[in-house]
DNA sequence: CACAAATACTTTGTATGCAAAACATATTGC
DNA sequence: GCAATATGTTTTGCATACAAAGTATTTGTG
């Protein structure tokens, strides 16, 4: 039996896990002068992005799942940061667009990024390269 | 204003949090035999190191913060992995215990990790290092 | 055109994650 | 000793994550 690789030291997933966790909690004082948490800010930089897309376009690009996206979508609504329309071609799609509010709310995300950067002075640009490099190898097998 | 970095595709964190989503999902198939979930499995992980610890010291290698691990001891106790017994030293302490069904449970959660390494044949051993090392310098920041 | 299958989204139920408040027990300082 | 404080764990409330079931609409087929 291998118990080596059992151990939590060993373990890389647990780091991973560990790690996006700690960010989540990192963004959380950040966001909260935006009234966002961190699954909607993903959401919202979707949408600065396209400024309108489908419910199935924003979960294509920010690959969170249908059922939790239409808790968020729902909530960033009630916030007025957005709103949800049926189509008309298509009354099962529903187009999501940017209020002004949630289009104004991109300037003052703007500086979210580099606050985040600033917080890691320990990693080099070389290891964000590295990282994304493999996280995307990860991700791609995770499709 | 950095609109740039706002993009979707230039967030790593985005990449770390999709990545983490998905290598739980990937665990569940897998640990369903065992009757846990990922945290439940992270916490038999310290467990079957150390064999007992208190909630604390649990707390301190998984890194899952207390009010969640209360909720998964709980839940581990249910299922008769694990005994939960206040010390005698100190009331407030508590000693989490494997029992024999959660001892055994090692010979079978044993083929897990390779099983995991076998979902990710794109990455190659290098990465997995470089991974680890540039996660471990993350989780030192957030520390 | 009617009906089965597919599609887009929502709902439901269970399991966290996390901050903040609550509890119980210990320890300290006076 | 006792009040004030500190510590270890639990509870509470809100926000997901996700699988599975449910709804509404469309589309494809005969």
């Amino acid at each position: 039996m291998n118990i080596e690789q059992l151990k939590l030291d060993n373990q890389i997933c647990h780091r991973l896990y560990i790690a996006s966790n700690g960010i989540t909690r990192l963004y959380r004082p950040m966001l909260e002068k935006l009234d966002l948490t961190y699954p909607q800010y993903i959401v919202m930089m979707g949408l600065w992005e396209k400024k309108e897309a489908t419910v199935q376009q924003i979960h294509n690009c920010t690959k969170i799942d249908g059922g939790s996206l239409t808790q968020i979508l729902k909530k960033l609504s009630t916030k007025g940061y957005i709103t949800l329309t049926p189509t008309k071609e298509d009354k099962r799609v529903k187009v999501v667009s940017l209020s002004p509010e949630g289009e104004k709310l991109q300037t003052v995300a703007a500086s979210v990024p580099e606050q985040m950067v600033c917080k890691f002075k320990g990693l080099d640009p070389q290891d964000f390269e590295d990282l994304k490099k493999i996280l995307d190898k990860i991700n791609a097998e995770l499709e």
